[in-house]
DNA sequence: GTTCTTGCAAAAGCTTTGCAGGAAG
DNA sequence: CTTCCTGCAAAGCTTTTGCAAGAAC
């Protein structure tokens, strides 16, 4: 994951760019350096990481500004973000067709396909005419190691 | 719900409050209130409403208080708090065998037996060797009404 | 030039904490 | 009388907002 070639994550970062350009939207070096962040680290980072990687790169972006650029790509399906129980939000390229289970005691987040909530949402729906949103929510529980603890 | 047996309410409170006794806590007014109004009132309560509730009973109870009494009685399992995504966490008594759908666009919460959950969490349990906690999670989507509009 | 963005500072919303006085046991 | 609890005030943490200066188009 933290190893994408250089001219891949220019790629994807010029492709919604150009998204952005059509919306009408005004591209500023905050907006370029922040989606060359979130295409090229980690999959899942806060607010905080996030601004720690753009704040390597150009430090004079302000949190604000970064918090400000999460909710417009957020408001064009660019990302998602997600609660994992406390702390603060983090942050992911939308599309990602997967489910997070958040350890309670250890924090560890454990990445799961969409098809482990497959009875889930079904039932959900039939039942309580309720689309659930496994992008959106986070699954708290105990991991391994810490339910034998 | 609303409506309870003022006495049966009584109950459900000494015994919690011999519990407490039990564990060497001592018995105060702000503890015996917010029981009372656990046990009395909503279901689901964020801080702000219980603290509304208790302080119509004895207003000088104050929130700091309420919140280091909630963290206690959390602690010996007598509630538990659920976090619903955005916005402030709710408060409920614990041992209720219930999952929670939560309209993202309206808010609305849906009480949903833990059978909803039953493949989910075997699942979970058989690949991921993780725990899925049905009482402390909140499956975040979209409530009939909201998905049509 | 006009409109959108940004940096800054301040505040908002929820929750936690230090402390000294007061109540429970 | 000792220890625990409480009220108060203040601060903590994450996130949002108002505003004037600056950048994009």
């Amino acid at each position: 994951m933290a190893v994408v070639i250089e001219h891949e994550v220019n790629d994807l970062v010029e492709r919604v760019i150009e998204r952005l350009r059509a919306e009408g939207r005004r591209i500023t070096t905050s907006r370029r350096v922040l989606l060359q962040c979130l295409f090229a680290g980690e999959r899942h980072r806060t607010v905080e990481e996030l601004a720690a990687d753009v704040q390597s790169v150009a430090p004079d972006i302000h949190l604000s500004t970064i918090y400000r650029n999460l909710d417009e790509l957020e408001h064009y399906g660019i990302i998602e973000h997600v609660h994992l129980g406390h702390g603060p939000a983090t942050y992911h390229l939308a599309g990602e067709d997967h489910g997070h289970l958040v350890c309670s005691e250890c924090g560890r987040t454990i990445e799961v396909p969409d098809t482990l909530f497959r009875a889930l949402v079904r039932e959900a729906l039939a039942h309580y005419d309720f689309r659930v949103d496994t992008h959106h929510f986070a699954t708290i529980g105990k991991c391994g190691s810490c339910s034998t603890a």
